[in-house]
DNA sequence: CAGAGATTTGCAAAAAACGGCACTTACGCC
DNA sequence: GGCGTAAGTGCCGTTTTTTGCAAATCTCTG
């Protein structure tokens, strides 16, 4: 095949028309917006037919058009409060936060992601991976993840937290004696010197210490307001974890811990 | 002709029909997408062949039909046609069959769900309700559920269709010999006298007919449009059920098979 | 209010789909 | 063996869809 350079969404070039517009609909839902122009170098198509296409997908409630391109649809359609609500804080550095994990992850591995929003956000980013294999107790993550980028998708099974759309049971499958990742992404409620790695939820806190346990390698995800702040269920020991991915250098006592405890510290650039 | 060079799929060349058909259907699954006339290369069959074959798989929905050629189920389904087109048309029709089944489920009672925009509504529409325990593949039903309805809701595990929002696995947990329930209410995608209960999905089908083996009683939801249809897999018999709610009376000949199976129709009126 | 950029509209060419038709092959039946 | 039926296939002319181009119009911004 002909040498493909970095278009922002690969396979966005040749696609059929059918399948162009459901992409275009991905690519604006990943960026949240997306103008006429970008949309027609990606996908290789005159700006005309994005045009058609963008009013094609509006029609249909698909996405919001605006003059110069299109944004993502506003929240209206599913009645989520509280979820929503925390997704908007905080939502550019969990972005940021987001891509800074998906490069550190390989095409090909499988990997186990919990609930909450920044990792719903790495789900997101993994536009940029090929062939991933997710395991993830997140009811909403399946549906955020870019379909070019996974091989396949498991749900882990269990009782269902309603208000936070995750299920909570044992990291495993009926039938099979556990599983193993290659890679473990966890998000945290809380980061602290003595408290280590800490959640709201003692189920929920259970089942992060099991996908650790059950993955080569850990990546825990947390802006820094979670710093400092101890949850009420502690999960794992801080030296239980490769690498903490956040948006600023956390304090002083904070990033002693963390490199007493051998993990590595990732802050996402701009 | 030059002997066959890196065929993306080997055998193409010279299946029997039936088997054509299949392998178009993987040759989809694994690139996405496919070209009618990438299809006629591949299979050595002139372009209508592979148009007449795409139809045929399309009307069965192992593939999607797009102008040009065709792509996977799921490489629409987030925003094109089925789901949210399907949840659009007879929306009206599904509420009112949903209100009917609530109706026909008692307070306490635990309730298997299956996947499907059908059943989506009569989750909503469980309001009625107290105390309810539900038991559900389908990822989106937990936020549709009135948390007034239910005592507790556990999700199935399993491998994730991202088209439809639903898991397939067997109808259990880890560390469980399976479940029972009182009650199993299930979507289908076709009721005809001679197929039975039909829906798209072989995996689908399978893990439906298990959650009608778990349940005391079932009930199959399906508006009118379903009658007569025969999709590609079989569940089971009209007889494993025992009754069926629905928005108009059937033709006479499915009301016949309908009856001779001792199944009771519910016509949910307006 | 003026200009750049975005949109709309009409149009024409290319590609794909549709519908009809004929031919081959397989199969069952007498 | 002869025959009728049905399914599968390829070909062809017509119709439909998609797409890019260009001119006219509109919208945003400084």
């Amino acid at each position: 095949m002909a040498p493909r350079q970095r278009t922002p969404e690969p396979d966005a070039d040749g696609a059929l028309p059918g399948r162009r517009r459901a992409l275009l609909t991905t690519f604006v839902e990943e960026h949240g917006q997306a103008t006429v122009v970008e949309l027609a170098e990606a996908f290789r198509v005159s700006a005309d037919t994005v045009r058609r296409d963008l009013d094609w997908l509006a029609r249909r409630g698909a996405v919001s058009r605006t003059y110069g391109g299109a944004v993502t649809v506003s929240g209206l359609a599913s009645s989520d409060t509280s979820f929503t609500d925390r997704s908007a804080v905080h939502r550019d550095e969990k972005r940021r936060i987001a891509s800074a994990t998906a490069e550190r992850i390989a095409d090909g591995e499988t990997v186990l992601i919990n609930g909450g929003t920044t990792t719903l956000a790495v789900a997101r980013a993994l536009g940029v991976r090929r062939n991933v294999t997710i395991v993830t107790n997140n009811l909403r993550l399946p549906a955020a993840l870019p379909t070019s980028a996974v091989r396949d998708v498991y749900v882990l099974g269990g009782s269902c937290r309603v208000a936070s759309h995750v299920t909570i049971g044992p990291v495993a499958f009926p039938g099979t004696e556990g599983i193993s990742a290659d890679i473990a992404v966890i998000g945290v409620g809380g980061v602290s010197p003595r408290g280590g790695l800490t959640t709201t939820n003692l189920e929920e806190a259970q089942m992060m210490a099991e996908m650790i346990g059950s993955a080569q390698r850990t990546i825990v995800v947390a802006d820094s307001s979670k710093f400092g702040r101890s949850a009420f269920a502690h999960i794992v020991r801080l030296d239980a974890v490769e690498m903490l991915i956040t948006d600023r250098t956390p304090d002083a006592d904070v990033c002693d811990a963390l490199s007493a405890a051998g993990v590595e510290v990732v802050v996402a650039s701009q």
